[in-house]
DNA sequence: TTCTGTGAACCGCTTCACAGCG
DNA sequence: CGCTGTGAAGCGGTTCACAGAA
């Protein structure tokens, strides 16, 4: 099973269910079915036996799945049952809201460090963070072993930051800028995009 | 070819490839080609044009395509060749944070009412729009015939805003919460997750 | 020649349907 | 009987390859 190339499309439904897990869990609930848990999550029960069983055999003959148990399986499955501390570059609007939001802390996502580039923001406090520049975010990402990173600067700095984040060992960005990034193939970036998501939905209208 | 039902993945990247063209334009580029306009989106030179095929024939043999007439194509398509007046409802950080970024209305996205259900907010300003209460967010939205709306309230609000944002007319909603939003079928709603998407990076670290 | 538009081949994800176990 | 796990069938999107226009 392991070594096993598994579809990106897989794995990327694998959040959705631990999200539904949760809500589960949070009613309650101990035990649930590939039907229940499809439902609520917008998927087949066909399709999610199917992406679970890529993993191993979670569920049991008759009863179906215990929801402690296979949120664990997910959450061991996409490296999430261990923190992760993350660092924030960018202190606009948005790099502040995110900073202040506990819900990437809750699911252990720790952001750790903070970064911007202007000088009256720089040795500010923003929560327990204060604002580091970004002359040092190389040798200090570098030093903490710090491997996820979010930027949230313009669209035009966006590129170069990136470049930044990869040379000190960044492996997995989350953009929020309006722009895509160019880095190398071992590299993972996910950009988020409502205003694409925007324009996909007025075509429907 | 107008009435042909066009499978939602290829409506899906007509806003990158309107991105990437706005790019083209923007570095003083006038023609483009399927092969250069697919490198830039990450995409295939024939998945360009097949898509874009689905909607008529819009380039020219030999010499590719006029990056101006493209970008008008796609944004007629997806109809933002005309501006879209959108409510935002939630000023928590984030939608705070959204109502101070001009990047929606440069693409024709106005936010023109603000909402939130907080007393000490109610009656504020946040840039040019006052916080309106929520007890007259449905007329308000009806009388104006908005109807495309943001959520950016706390998870546990977010069902109940839906469900005022339906009755109050809204067909598309950009949805911030961490939260999966029943809505009938005729409603589209996009979810940004930014967790889910870092959730599933961390599998390949 | 260059590059589009497109039928056909291909590939991979989804759905089906059922054996098998509790 | 209920529900999982899974080979096989089905389906839809992607890629190929080439006719044809500039």
């Amino acid at each position: 099973m392991t070594g096993k190339i598994i579809p990106d499309i897989v794995v990327s439904r694998l959040p959705v269910y631990l999200q539904t897990l949760q809500r589960f869990a949070k009613e309650g609930e101990t035990t649930t079915s590939s039907k229940e848990l499809g439902e609520r999550s917008c998927i087949t029960a066909a399709q999610v036996r199917k992406d679970l069983s890529f993993f191993g055999e979670f569920g049991k003959q008759g009863s179906g799945y215990n929801i402690v148990f296979l949120s664990d399986q997910i959450r061991s499955i996409l490296k999430i049952n261990r923190g992760w501390d993350v660092a924030l570059v960018g202190v606009g609007d948005l790099g502040h809201a995110i900073a202040r939001y506990p819900g990437f802390a809750e699911r252990g996502f720790r952001i750790v460090f903070v970064f911007d580039n202007d000088p009256t923001k720089i040795g500010t406090k923003i929560g327990k963070h204060t604002i580091l520049p970004t002359e040092i975010m190389v040798e200090t990402i570098k030093n903490a072993g710090i491997t996820v990173a979010l930027i949230t600067v313009p669209s035009r700095a966006a590129q170069a930051v990136a470049d930044q984040l990869v040379q000190a060992g960044i492996k997995a960005i989350l953009n929020y800028a309006q722009a895509s990034l160019n880095v190398p193939d071992h590299i993972r970036v996910e950009t988020v995009s409502p205003i694409l998501q925007l324009q996909h939905m007025m075509y429907y209208l």
